[in-house]
DNA sequence: CTATCATTCAATTATTCGATTGAATGATGT
DNA sequence: ACATCATTCAATCGAATAATTGAATGATAG
């Protein structure tokens, strides 16, 4: 079947992208994303079983996109480098600007409210050397716990109504989540805008934050 | 399965991902990356059967990354837009780099030679104005037609050795073909080295350098 | 209006994939 | 050296996919 090299090239990209076409395996990469992690724990957070997790683990192993390594009786893994990154962000552009679904969906976590543009990294970066911004992690606390922006809230969606209060109302907030893939920040925004609040999300997540070689602050 | 956003989501980027995921598919995009053709034209290209052409195509644009016009009898298909120039390119930016038998094939094709890295497509756009360069498009004669980098001499890789007498030993050359999986200007820069000429690869093919808003000479 | 013909559809087959279950592995840490 | 336990493997099932064949579609061109 593959005996010329130009078929064999074309196969193992080919096995790359099959890689990401599994909706179990993006939501591993996204945790990855995130920090290294073990295996139970990214069972845990994708609400995957262990031994299905393992197997997809190791699809993505053979595909180069992550890399594993032991630590005590755990094995860690990790995205192999930032190309991963890249490469998830780059799927994620094409199906938000090519599939009409995609695009719907991602208005209708507005809400109703349409959403401004994004913030870019360069100007929230400034920004926030000015403290002229309110920025807030909508992740899990473990993942805040974990690492986030220097200076970052976190608050959860889902109890982002309780905590209205805490907000002052003549900053601007920016909301981030995990990355391109993460829908919390898009409903955090519509939220706090049907609120009164200046809102508007971060473009990209914690991930491509950090790969553009920006602090952030971490517990361990 | 699917009822919430997120998963649908996924869903959907996976879906493109797997549009990805068949070599069958990749050949079929590299050809379009040269320029919009007919279904026929594709299949010829690729060696596929019409039938079997079209039902990858229609993958491809139920994933957003081609689309289609009719022109006469004839369904025109082109790449929707320059993302998925650039999703192809990382793809392969992925796979050469992390997967250690796509490094093997690339290198192996250089047959002993060991490259030097490619020049970028800036420095060979300036070399280009100073004259102080041959620029060699080792595509077949009709993608050549079609369109190519002005100035450019179209040898196909398998005909190189007739015309050696035709090349300055003086001048260094640059050769050029499809893009990230066209693997001509691997073999052609081998082929070069070996019989003495100072020769590299171009950092990407046509459409990288159409895309980039740079001249090019077409036929129509 | 009708014949033409490029493209698409439909049905089939062989293959591959994803999820699940329970057992096996094997490095750790005592 | 051995028990532990996180991870992986193996086997199974149901579902999805790619390629092939031949027929159907449907817009064009005369």
């Amino acid at each position: 079947m593959s005996i010329s090299p130009k078929m064999t090239l074309l196969e193992e990209y080919a096995l790359v992208a099959r890689a990401l076409s599994a909706p179990a395996r993006l939501m591993l990469l996204e945790q990855l994303a995130q920090s290294e992690r073990r295996v139970e724990a990214l069972a845990e957070k994708t609400g995957l079983t262990v031994a299905n997790s393992s197997q997809h683990l190791q699809q993505l192993r053979r595909a180069g996109l992550v890399t594993s390594r032991r630590d005590g009786k755990a094995i860690i893994y990790r995205l192999t480098d930032a190309r991963t990154l890249t490469l998830l962000g780059v799927l994620g552009d094409v199906a938000e600007r090519n599939l009409a679904q995609v695009g719907e969906i991602l208005r209708g976590l507005s809400n109703g409210e349409d959403a401004p543009e994004p913030i870019n990294r360069n100007e929230l970066a400034a920004r926030l050397s000015e403290g002229s911004v309110t920025v807030l992690d909508v992740r899990p606390a473990d993942e805040f716990a974990d690492a986030h922006i220097p200076g970052a809230l976190n608050m959860a969606v889902t109890e982002l109504g309780k905590f209205l209060t805490d907000l002052d109302r003549n900053t601007e907030i920016v909301a981030y989540c995990r990355g391109p893939y993460c829908v919390y920040a898009h409903q955090a925004v519509a939220f706090l805008r049907k609120n009164g609040f200046n809102a508007r999300r971060l473009d990209g997540g914690l991930p491509e934050w950090r790969e553009d070689g920006r602090a952030i602050q971490a517990t361990s």
